[in-house]
DNA sequence: TATTGTTATACTCTATAACTATA
DNA sequence: TATAGTTATAGAGTATAACAATA
């Protein structure tokens, strides 16, 4: 197979490249398992912050999921439409709105949540446990750089 | 600021999540390191393969990249036309078109990767060149799932 | 003056289907 | 029958600017 001979190129040396194929492996096979759930990758990184019990405003939700803050209000509207998630007034700045998870959001997201972990671990075997921990920690790293 | 306390919630620990939030910085960061180039992430990672003598034809690019070979029919019309690249027939098969870098191609491929590696180091700072081997190991395996 | 949420718009990327020419 | 490249189209994702309410 032809990708066989290409990956010993300069691009696999960039953490870039590297990092928009696996994202790309890893998103589809994220879609496919939430699309039984009515979710989406990134509706469902709401709906986990969300029900998680973090009481995030929108502005909060859009710089930690790296989306603007116009996409987390089409996204909300989507989650809320659907009774998973409610828009809630800040008493302490009345322009903010914190999202909240309805108990039928968090049954929804556990249910997912399954999904999800189930479908990382098919898209990504040979991609052992032991690894999985430092893995993690790595990509924090790349995730959050540090300013 | 809110980000850190979002930070310890579930959706850390999914490889999803921190794959898709580190290609985000990542791309970021490139696409504006390539715009004095005139290209994008995309057009930079085929010309990249192209510029490296790999000599793919269509399919394989599109494999390689994990996009539609219909957009790689863009990306390429749109090299071709600045001549940084060329279609050349497949001596061997009729339907396929090689695609080969020209001088041109090379040399602004070449100042182009200078520009993403230089981003790519600001865009993780605390990524150390030591970590850097281990980090593009794991990529890989991340990257290219063994079926 | 600056920020939050919102609306609107344009552009890029992704996904699908159909067509042609070749195999 | 199946595959490589192409065209067309629709949907999802991204980026920007402007506005009202509030700080």
């Amino acid at each position: 197979m032809a990708e066989e001979r290409l990956q010993h190129g300069t691009l696999s040396d960039e953490l870039g490249f590297l990092l928009a194929r696996a994202n790309s492996v890893s998103l589809a096979a994220g879609n496919e398992a939430l699309a039984p759930h009515g979710l989406r990758g990134r509706s469902y990184s709401v709906l986990a912050v969300v029900a998680d019990g973090a009481r995030p405003t929108q502005r909060e939700l859009a710089d930690f999921l790296r989306l603007d803050p116009s996409q987390i209000v089409a996204i909300v509207d989507d989650l809320e439409g659907r009774r998973l998630v409610q828009r809630r007034q800040d008493a302490a700045d009345r322009r903010a709105r914190i999202i909240v998870a309805t108990a039928e959001g968090e049954r929804v997201f556990a249910a997912a949540r399954e999904s999800a972990l189930a479908a990382e671990r098919t898209a990504h075997p040979g991609f052992a446990d032991e690894d999985r921990a430092s893995a993690i920690a790595l990509l924090r790293t790349l995730a959050f750089p540090e300013p």
